[in-house]
DNA sequence: GAGAATTCTTGATCCAAATCAATCTTATAA
DNA sequence: TTATAAGATTGATTTGGATCAAGAATTCTC
C-alpha cells in the first residue's frame, strides 16, 4: 500500500489529466488546474471483483461512483429477491446519481467483471462545485444526461418490441465501445443472458431466441459473450424501427 | 398589462413566498433573501390554454418551467406521428431536466388545461446557483429525484403487468394530489384514456377495461374523468404487488 | 341544436412473448 | 478427474394484452 513496488496498485491511481477517459468522465472539459483541484477529492480503489457490490440499496449516500476499467450493473431488488436491472456502466460513466435526493442509495451497484473504480465524496464535490461554475455546469450536465437516457430507455420499454429492444441495446453498446476507444464490432458482454433480459423487460429465452434469429439473419456473429456486429447498419435499422414500419425489411 | 385593472392576470403573478407551492417546489428550503433573488428571476405568463405547448422536441432549451396551476404532459413524438408520453406534471413539478445536457428539447410538453406556468431561464438559475449553495443544493436534488422518478417508472414498465401498472399510477396521481392540499381520494383526470395508456405501455381498451374491473372490485368509482378511490389500501396492495405474488387477494 | 368528430367502452379474435420443459454447455468445486 | 451447479439454447404450450370491430357517450363546431 506503498511506493514499495513499483509493479503495486498505486499504478493505476493516475490522475484524471493523465487518464484515458478524460474527455468522456466528470472532469471532461475542465481547466488544468480545476482538474487537479477535482482530482484531489478522488479516490481510487484497488480492484473490485466480479460479484462486489459499490453499494446496496438503502445505503447511506456517500460517494459517486466512476468505471475506470470493467463494469458495473445498478438494479433494484425487490422483496422476493427479485431485481430490475436499472442499466450498465463503462468505463467513464458516472454511478449514484438517483441517490442525491434522498442521501440514500434507491438501487444496488454490482461489479460485473474485474474493474477499477474511482469513488467521489460527493459532499467534498458538492462543496467543489460551489467555488467552481465549469463543474457545478458538467454536473448539470451529467444529471440531465441520466435524465435523457432513461427517458429514451422509457420509450424503449414502452413502445419497442423484442426485437428492437435487443437491436438497440447491442447498438447502444457499441456505440460506447466505440467512443472509448474499442471495436463497435467486436467485443465482449460482461452480462448473462438473464440479465440483459431484465434489462429489457424480456424473459432470458427470448434474448437466447433472438441471437439465434440475428445471427441466422446474418446481422452479428455470437458465441456465448463473445459478439461480432457484422452489419451495423441493418441492425441500426432494426433499433430505430417503430410501431408504424414493423415487418419492412430495408436493403442496404 | 399593467397594473390598470385589480382584476388583471398579474394577480396571479404572486412571488414565491406567498406561493401555497413553496413548500414543495424550487424554492423550498431557501432562506427569504434567496428566495427573493431565484424570484426575481422567473417570469410568469398568462396562463396557457389546453393544447398550447411548452416547448417542442429540438426547440433550443432556454428554460425550465413549474406548473403553477393546471398540468402537463411530456412526450418524446416519434417521426412516424406516434408519441411515448413520459409524464404527466402537477403544481410545484419541474420539466425540462433533461434539457441542459444537450442544450435541446428531447420531448414536447404540452398544457392539458388551462394552466399557470413559472418560467425560469436557466442560464440565470445556473449563475445563481453559482453564489447560493443552497439553490445549487436543490438543483441537484431535483434532478436527482428525476432520475429517481424515472428508475422507478423503468421498473414499472419492466417488470409489472397491466393491472398493477393502473394502479401504481392512480396511488400515484393521488399521493401527489395529497400534498398539494387536495383530496386523494376524488380527483379529475385531466388526461385521456389514450394517453394513460400510452404513458403506461398499454392500449386505450386495455386501460378502459381496467378501470371497469377496478369499479367492479370496489376499488373505486370511475366516470369519465373523475375519479373516486374508494379502497385505498388494497389499490397500493395491487399497485406494489410484484411477480411473485400475483393472484393473492388479501384482505385489509 | 343538429351533425361531425372524438373519446370511451365492450366484445371477439389473434399473436408476441412468457412460461414450462428438456437438453446441452460451460464454469466451479471437491 | 468427476460431480455439481449455473448459464444458454431450443422446442412445445399458454396467455396477457394487442388488435380488430362496433356501438355508445361526450364534446366540439358551425
Amino acid at each position: 500500500m506503498s511506493d514499495r513496488n513499483i509493479i503495486s496498485f498505486e499504478n493505476i491511481k493516475i490522475a484524471c489529466k493523465s487518464c484515458s477517459l478524460v474527455t468522456l468522465c466528470l472532469p471532461m472539459g475542465l481547466e488544468p488546474d480545476d482538474m487537479d483541484r477535482l482530482d484531489r477529492i478522488i479516490k481510487r480503489s484497488r480492484p473490485l471483483h466480479r460479484g462486489d457490490h459499490l453499494f446496496r440499496e438503502s445505503d447511506k449516500f456517500q460517494c459517486l461512483y466512476i468505471v475506470k476499467t470493467g463494469s458495473v450493473k445498478t438494479y433494484a431488488p425487490s422483496e422476493d429477491g427479485g431485481e430490475q436491472v436499472l442499466g450498465f456502466h463503462l468505463p467513464g460513466e458516472l454511478i449514484g446519481l438517483d441517490a442525491i435526493e434522498n442521501a440514500t442509495h434507491n438501487c444496488s451497484a454490482k461489479v460485473l467483471e474485474t474493474s477499477a473504480i474511482c469513488e467521489i465524496p460527493f459532499n467534498h464535490l458538492e462543496e467543489l462545485s460551489t467555488s467552481m461554475p465549469s463543474l457545478q455546469h458538467q454536473m448539470y450536465r451529467l444529471l440531465s444526461r441520466e435524465i435523457s437516457q432513461d427517458e429514451n430507455m422509457l420509450t424503449l420499454l414502452g413502445k419497442n418490441n423484442a426485437e428492437e429492444r435487443l437491436a438497440a441495446f447491442l447498438m447502444s453498446l457499441s456505440g460506447r465501445f466505440k467512443r472509448r476507444g474499442f471495436s463497435p464490432y467486436d467485443f465482449y458482454l460482461s452480462m448473462s443472458r438473464h440479465e440483459i433480459g431484465n434489462y429489457l423487460g424480456l424473459a432470458v429465452e427470448t434474448v437466447s431466441r433472438l441471437f439465434t434469429r440475428f445471427q441466422e439473419e446474418g446481422l452479428l456473429e455470437v458465441e456465448r459473450k463473445h459478439i461480432q456486429l457484422i452489419d451495423l447498419e441493418r441492425l441500426a435499422q432494426v433499433a430505430r424501427r417503430t410501431h408504424s414500419d414493423r415487418g419492412r425489411i430495408q436493403s442496404t
